[in-house]
RNA sequence: GGGUGCAUAGCUCAGCUGGUUAGAGCACUUCGUUUACACCGAAGGGGUCCGGGGUUCGAAUCCCUGUGCACCCACCA
């Protein structure tokens, strides 16, 4: 074994050994009938590029609890995949191919294009497969899966029939985002926001009409056919409901008055014209009202045909003819430049037309019969109360639930070529839906193909065979754990709940594990253009990829962001070599022991044997109950503490010098089921020392998780005097440090101990040996004849130190300290002489504090007592 | 405009249901070649727990309020 761990030398090995023994494939486990089974899907990623430093942290969370699970003896599935992404990629797409060659996809042609596209994916899926790779996923690679795959193909089909079939899925016309430009829709968070000045027109359809109106976009109100104003506003009050004749700028309108709560009254007139085919909540206006929609505008942003002088202008030369004609007939009351958001395309910058579009809806709010008569909203918002799926935080829940409670239809269409075509075939007015296109001649399939997510909300039951009546669904079907970003919960986590539910009628997980963003170091997001980015690829390369999953376990908690440096990484790094080379010495200078055969004979344990073994045990609690409560970084930093502070600084030191039967035995016994408790934070270091350990015969991976030694409680006493030990040790040392004595081992030590004399008494070796300096102990029951140079007081303990000490500096401290305990005993005083706080405060409490008082009062005697 | 979260040591954060002298890692200071480790060991300094109210015997923790930051949703007719 080198003197410093060195990942380069092992990582791949030992990924190589893992994967070759088939056991990231759970079928391949050696496992009772009885076993559980215990899966998550990795989210996919995009194909859209390499993974970066969040792909890294996903893997580290979802690989701790696949590798705790698998220890565990489950039956641990962690089910690969990636994401066709489909507006993302074929943008990714047609931006390179301008770039390169000038070309459109429209010059390409359909097939031309996605040929491109798909060897695109295909290039940056093998990228993406080989960086998991690279962090030690121990993923099942056997039954990897992508969206757009032959199989997944089919399984969307399938679908897309079944909705069909049910009535959940329609063709139906709805506002949607258009840009003009790409000639295409967008989906809701495909819209940005541009902040820009506009004119505010407020004016009069015509001089008959009783009240004015305002808007920043005359030339739609070509199309208006309802006026909304606030139910509650008097000035409106008396015309509501009543329907008016107007010409406006030349055309004719039927306006009919309507009241909707959701009117600002205090913008413009507080009242608005409703232009339904042309604003997205005008339309839902119409629809409960059941307006008349007039189409004004087409694809191209120019007035359509039918409105006179006015068609065939585009949107902004039609809006100053109209502007000029209502100045020239006196309707304008007033112009008022604002501020507003302006729609643009996230692609092109383009301004959004809103327009009526012939698009495929999920209805939501559907009645299923087979689903107890509850639509896939009601059924995906149960889930929630009935605790069938938990989040974790438990805050996301109300974010899912806000959501989900003001979801309309999901429009699954998308006019772009990269994707599932849509099955649906039209000739004249039919349509027919089906998994293969239909025999006779004359049908034309649907051009636009199925939203992304349509595809990945299906992953839990399409990855897993669905529709077939595949073993697999039966076994790994719902799965345990999603682990996502928050940023997805509503795009993709509802999704895939109410997929399921309409598919097989569960829920696709039971928890919902949601981790934060990666950041750098400023806190700000990382991103290709900023170059703020770290690639996981190159931390591996530098640190290892276990310092990189501990930097990105530790120090972070649920749902929140984590800011990431190098530093960071670094000190992790040394952690490992740390853990490395606790292992080296235990290898190089303790005999190996068969476990199996060799079992700990505890009457023969020391006073630190009983101590170690007893925190080890506890420690192995601890670390279950915080995994199963996803707090990885808890059960963390407790293991690094235990590693580092109890068992290096402490037990191995000790194990230099006390040697007893059980020693041997114990020091394997606690490494070998410290690696398996690390196991799941740093698979490879743990790996690779378990391989020099077992000489190559066993696998860590496919270990079996320790378990609690019944007899580990039973040593309470010991633990006590153990710390009492080392706090003498540790004031031992601090006296010494302060004062500086130098020679270091040239002091001499009297030791009084009270109540623990025995105890002390027994350890004597420990004080001398453990960098103490004391080269002359001498450790009495009763010092009262004593004058010395008392340094330190440990409970009833007091701890002489004769030798070359700083007498100024010492009286210094003394004296801080007294002042120190003086505050402490008045505050407790007070406390204790509050009659409330005795009568009202449990009782453990109140005793606590007593305890305390009286510690400190015996402190404070000793520490006043002494005279320099 | 609506919502959520955060504010604790120089930095990054823990602190679960109110009760230790408020913790950890990094950084910093001093000292250090003892059977693994300088990617190390020993010791140390450093905090009005964002401000202001309240509830309580007792608040970093619960409530209200103010300030600053981050994010999500809606969208401005």
């Amino acid at each position: 074994m080198d003197k410093a761990y060195n990942p380069q030398k092992y990582e791949n090995d030992i990924y190589d050994y893992w994967q070759e023994s088939g056991f990231f494939n759970p079928d391949n486990l050696d496992l009772p009938k009885s076993a559980k089974n215990y899966t998550i899907v990795l989210p996919p990623p995009n194909v859209t590029d390499k993974l970066h430093m969040g792909h890294a942290s996903i893997i580290a969370i979802e690989d701790l609890l696949i590798r705790y699970h698998r220890l565990k003896g489950y039956k641990a599935l962690w089910l690969p995949g990636t994401d066709h992404a489909a507006i993302a990629t074929q943008n990714v797409v047609e931006k390179r191919i301008y770039k390169e060659r000038g070309e459109t996809r429209h010059d390409l042609g359909r097939e031309k294009f996605l040929q491109e596209v798909n060897n695109f994916a295909l290039s940056t899926q093998k990228t993406i497969i080989s960086q998991i790779k690279k962090m030690g996923a121990s993923l099942d690679w056997s039954r990897l899966a992508f969206t757009l795959d032959d199989t997944r193909q089919k399984a969307v089909k399938e679908m897309f029939v079944r909705m069909y079939n049910e009535g959940v899925l329609y063709r139906g016309e709805r506002v949607v985002n258009w840009c003009p430009r790409c000639h295409s829709t967008l989906a809701d968070d495909e819209v940005e926001y541009k902040g820009q000045k506009a004119n505010l027109y407020t004016f009069k359809y015509s001089k008959d009409f009783p009240f004015a109106i305002s808007t920043t976009r005359p030339e739609t109100k070509l199309g208006d056919t309802a006026i909304a104003v606030n139910p509650s506003d008097k000035r409106y009050k008396d015309y509501i409901g009543k329907t008016y004749k107007v010409n406006f700028v030349g055309i004719d309108l039927n306006i009919k008055v309507i009241a909707d709560k959701n009117v600002d009254m205090n913008f413009g007139t507080g009242a608005l014209g409703v232009t339904p085919a042309h604003s997205l909540i005008d339309w839902q206006m119409a629809q409960k009202e059941g307006l008349e929609m007039i189409k004004v505008i087409d694809e191209d942003a120019k007035i359509k045909d039918g409105f006179k002088n006015f068609s065939g202008l585009n949107v902004y030369e039609a809006r100053k003819k109209i502007i000029d004609k209502l100045t020239d007939e006196g309707l304008i009351l007033e112009t008022e430049d604002i501020n507003n958001n302006l729609s643009i395309c996230y692609r092109c910058d383009s301004p959004i037309e809103p327009l009526p579009s012939k698009q495929w809806f999920i209805n939501v709010d559907k009645k299923i019969p087979r689903l107890d008569n509850q639509s896939l909203k009601e059924k995906a918002l149960a889930v929630i109360k009935t605790k069938e799926i938990n989040f974790v935080p438990e805050r996301f829940e109300k974010r899912y639930k806000d959501w989900m409670e003001n979801l309309h239809d999901w429009c699954v269409s998308r006019q772009i070529w990269y994707g599932h075509r849509i099955p649906a075939w039209y000739r004249d007015d039919e349509v027919y839906v089906g998994r293969e296109a239909p025999k006779e001649d004359g049908w034309k399939q649907d051009e636009d193909t199925l939203d992304t997510w349509f595809s990945s909300g299906m992953w839990t039951f399409s990855t897993l065979g669905w529709p077939e009546k595949a073993n697999d669904l039966d076994l790994y079907h719902p799965t345990q754990v999603l682990e996502t970003g928050y940023e997805i919960i509503t795009l993709w986590v509802s999704r895939m709940i109410m997929m399921s539910y309409f598919a097989l009628e569960e829920v696709p997980f039971e928890n919902v594990y949601l981790h934060g963003m990666v950041l750098d170091k400023k806190g700000k997001k990382m991103s290709k253009s900023k170059g703020n980015g770290i690639d996981p690829v190159d931390i591996k390369e530098k640190y290892g990829s276990d310092s990189a999953r501990l930097s990105l376990l530790i120090g972070n908690t649920a749902g929140n962001d984590l800011k990431l440096d190098e530093e960071k990484i670094a000190s992790f790094r040394n952690f490992v070599n740390k853990i490395w080379n606790i292992s080296r010495y235990i290898i190089s200078f303790v005999d190996r022991v068969d476990l199996e055969k060799e079992k700990l004979n505890k009457k023969d344990f020391t006073i630190s044997d009983k101590w170690i073994f007893s925190i080890f045990n506890e420690l192995i609690k601890e670390v279950e109950l915080d995994l199963s409560n996803y707090r990885f970084s808890q059960a963390g930093e407790k293991l690094r503490n235990f590693t580092w502070n109890d068992f290096a600084d402490w037990y191995l030191e000790i194990s230099k010098f006390e040697k007893n039967s059980q020693k041997q035995i114990l020091l394997n016994y606690i490494l070998d089921n410290l690696l398996k408790l690390w196991h799941p934070f740093m698979p490879f270091v743990s790996e690779a020392i378990y391989q020099e350990l077992h000489k190559n015969k066993k696998m860590l991976m496919i270990a079996k998780w320790p378990e609690v030694d019944v007899d580990a409680g039973n040593f309470k006493k010991e633990i006590e005097s153990m710390n009492l030990i080392k706090d003498i040790i540790i004031k031992i040392r601090e006296a010494r440090s302060i004062n500086k004595v130098e020679p270091a081992n040239k002091i001499k030590a009297l030791i009084y101990g009270h109540k623990h004399f025995e105890q002390i008494k027994e350890q004597e070796h420990l004080i001398k040996n453990l960098k103490t300096g004391i080269s002359d102990l001498d450790i009495q029951e009763n010092g009262e004849d004593i004058k010395g140079e008392i340094k330190a007081t440990v409970g009833e303990v007091e701890i002489f130190l004769i030798g070359a000490i700083d007498k100024e500096k010492e009286k210094n401290r003394r004296e801080k300290e007294i002042k120190n305990l003086e505050k402490q005993v008045e505050f407790l005083n007070k406390q204790l002489q509050n009659k409330e706080f005795v009568d009202k405060a449990p009782e453990e409490v109140v005793k606590k504090q007593k305890d305390k008082l009286n510690q400190f009062k015996v402190e404070l005697e000793k520490l006043k007592d002494i005279d320099f």
